[in-house]
DNA sequence: ACCTGAACACCGTTCAAGT
DNA sequence: ACCTGAACACCGTTCAAGT
């Protein structure tokens, strides 16, 4: 069999069969000539869809950027303050916050690939565009709205790269003696769902409160002097020249 | 040749060949061949020194791990307040999160590595056992001073992981039109030390804000009502049973 | 246009052979 | 004990050949 009449693979497909993979597999699995074969393709077949496996990445990477809910973003469709009330940041953050770690943390062997960057991949500069547009317009200068948009994508991908109680291994012996507080870490991986999401809800409110004690500080419009931040560099306020509103 | 008098190779000079190759070319540019040739060797002598290119890779990331400061947590060099006292956590913390970032700044491309958790590696259990210890001792729950641990964690893989500010390419066209307020974005690149150190010392000065407003509130022996985080599960205290104090 | 098998330069790892 | 070359089952990717 040459050229079929109707086409064996598509974008779509490959994209899914290759998440699939990873999923079930991690990355390592993801080679080529195995996901052809789960396909029913010979494996130089991809390459009528994809120029290269690391396309192919992009491709998967962004799809799974597309389960991440940014309705809570939309300007008009919320209620309790019109532009520039600049109250409800720290709602739409929080939500946009869960959802993007539960798109990641079901499919956590791809975060190391997503965490590079969003490059020219489109749900990802959306998922951007729309973080940093309503900082903006709830009235954080543009430096800190980069930054805030930074570092939630630090704090979130970092949750989701690697579970924090499956990390130590069940094994009474290894803690004994060397480790003087370690002596129940054994146990961590039993309980590894509410230890992983009660240290992100914990850590994504300390987060919230603490950048909210910086809003009420720091105003709107000035740049300097932001508290205890002292030894940070002044960061440029890099994306856009004039702002929306 | 074969055996020769004097060993050609050791662990510890595979372990800095090996880190040198990674921190130059990347993780994928680390074959055993490719190493091997950088120590004038052939590819299977590894093999007497490192059971798996998993275990060479295990001894690189404890390596960079040996890197991080852990002297902030030795409870008797520091001055004002002795034990139970539970002033300090904060200032320990801000150094020790310093120092890690530092260290895994460093070595960027191992870190996706390090991130899946300490394992048996005695350098990244140290700092588990370090972080744990001090917070415990400064009158965190246990519970608490678990998710401290993995939120810390979170944040500083997360940071460590790929520049938010490089992610974003040099491209002008790229965002023009699509995403309305990403217009300066290409110009992040420029910036990247500035916009992710920024992004760093932020969001790490607002998550001990963010904590310290719960270790107010919080007292030191009560376990529920946690503040605002009502949807968190109750983590357990899964460390020690019986405390060092 | 879209699939195939053969081929190229790579991988990690095993193993018998050398000293 | 510690190194070697040969070999195994893999990789990503190219390309001529088929329809």
């Amino acid at each position: 069999m040459a050229r079929p009449r109707t086409p064996l693979l598509s974008r779509e497909r490959i994209v899914e069969a290759a998440l699939a993979l990873v999923d079930a597999e991690g990355l390592e699995a993801l080679s080529t000539r195995r996901l052809a074969a789960e396909l029913s393709v010979s494996g130089p077949s991809l390459y009528n869809h994809f120029a290269t496996k690391d396309e192919l990445l992009d491709a998967v990477v962004d799809s799974v950027m597309g389960e991440v809910d940014l309705g809570m973003f939309a300007p008009d469709t919320r209620s309790g303050g019109g532009a520039g009330s600049g109250g409800d940041w720290r709602t739409a953050l929080r939500d946009w916050a869960r959802s993007y770690r539960a798109a990641l943390a079901g499919h956590p062997h791809i975060v190391p690939v997503l965490a590079q960057g969003p490059g020219r991949r489109p749900n990802a500069l959306r998922l951007a565009d729309a973080v940093y547009g309503c900082l903006v317009e709830a009235g954080w200068p543009r430096g800190q709205a980069t930054r805030i948009g930074a570092l939630m994508r630090y704090f979130i991908t970092g949750s989701a790269l690697g579970s924090f109680a499956a990390g130590f291994p069940e094994d009474v012996q290894l803690y004994a003696g060397d480790y003087p507080h370690l002596g129940e870490a054994h146990r961590l991986a039993e309980h590894r769902r509410a230890v992983d999401e009660g240290a992100f809800e914990t850590g994504l409110e300390a987060l919230l409160d603490g950048l909210a004690l910086r809003f009420e500080r720091g105003g709107t419009d000035h740049n300097g002097s932001e508290g205890p931040t002292a030894t940070a560099p002044t960061a440029p306020s890099p994306h856009s020249v004039s702002g929306p509103a």
